[in-house]
DNA sequence: GCAGTAATTAATCAAGTGTATAATTTCGGA
DNA sequence: TCCGAAATTATACACTTGATTAATTACTGC
């Protein structure tokens, strides 16, 4: 009876690869799938090991949370690229309505985990920091946007336009990613910018990424 | 040794008291907490008993979900009230962002159940069936606004303003249920009806509840 | 009032969970 | 080359879960 062979890892790499493994089984299998058992399997390992790396599996959880969330708007923080605000703006739009921020994967890791958010403190936390993230980005591009036009407007203002366009993406990013609607005939950039302009009150046809 | 003395229900009280508990518990503990002991012991009711009114635990959590979405949609179909269809849309508006149809407890069963959707094929149906429907009634009442108004549209159109909307509408009340803002502050309802009336090309000052 | 039936309880089971720990193996430094 | 420390495996444990079944109880029709 011998034993299965293995080769040594840093604590990075161990580490990176069990998260994958617990985001892989979550999008798959949920959240009640990603067992300690399926977790160490998909990461070519044996459960025990994920002791020594995270001190229990609420900490291997919450740890798979944030880099899920990290990734996320660092994917979408991507799209703003450089340029005018107007243009990064747009790109932040098109980013957000569009793979790989929305997709079924993305989407099904997402309503797995943020069913957690309401009964564990930590997770609670991991949600709020992500989300003010994207909230204020939104928010500062907006000023700058208008700023850039020559209209600033009042700190309340954008504030609540913030909030009206931020909802907005969420909920364009939640119908395409549950992909429900044959948003494949539709060209939802199009109505995403379309959308954003006449709420942020620019002439649609000026506002393009 | 005594046995608990009990009293029997009918089928349907039964079954109505299960539902309630389940979606108790996941409203506190989540998904995962929604044991058939815990909801047996909210229900006053013995584990074994479930199996007589739901074939399985999956059954009951399906039929949870299903009254839940449809006590949801109800509950904003009830603000459309009767009148002009500008006011009845205003109405469906109100209702979205606010209590009951807006607060923690619906979140927190919404985001516990939204997980699942994409694992179980029958919460899936449950759930496309249920989002179809207001998503439906969101299109019929645009249309109508339009007729009403003098200018009719395209099929075409009302459906992407039907998708627009609903997207904003979604996001404000995840946003608003989540109470990660000071929504206390704003208010939501003025929010979401001016920034519905700009999308739609509707004067503000004309559209009030 | 009483018997029969159906609802409910109580007790148990097998399977799966996270966790703990001792036995092994790998690998870098002397 | 080989030894020691650190990483990894293997095994086991206590607990919870959903499910099953037999015993008991409450209610209905007569």
């Amino acid at each position: 009876m011998t034993r299965r062979t293995f080769h040594r890892e840093t604590e990075a790499v161990r580490q990176n690869d069990l998260i994958a493994a617990t985001l892989d089984s979550v999008a798959e299998l949920g959240l009640a799938g990603a067992t300690v058992r399926e977790v160490a399997f998909r990461a070519g390992v044996t459960p025990g090991l994920i002791r020594r790396y995270f001190d229990n599996k609420e900490r291997l959880v919450a740890a798979a949370y944030r880099t899920f969330i990290s990734d996320l708007i660092a994917a979408a923080e991507a799209g703003c690229g450089e340029g005018p605000a107007q243009t990064r703006l747009a790109g932040l739009i098109r980013a957000s309505v569009t793979a790989p921020v929305a997709d079924g994967r993305t989407l099904s890791i997402w309503a797995a985990f943020i069913g957690r958010v309401h009964s564990d403190p930590v997770m609670a936390e991991v949600h709020r920091e992500g989300y003010q993230a994207f909230r204020d980005l939104v928010e500062r591009l907006i000023g700058e946007v208008f700023a850039e036009r020559g209209t600033p407007a009042s700190a309340q203002d954008i504030h609540q336009r913030a909030i009206v366009l931020n909802a907005l993406l969420d909920g364009l990013w939640i119908e395409i990613s549950m992909g429900g609607d044959d948003f494949s005939r539709l060209n939802v950039v199009q109505i995403a910018l379309n959308s954003t302009a006449t709420l942020l009150g620019i002439d649609p046809a000026d506002f393009k990424d």
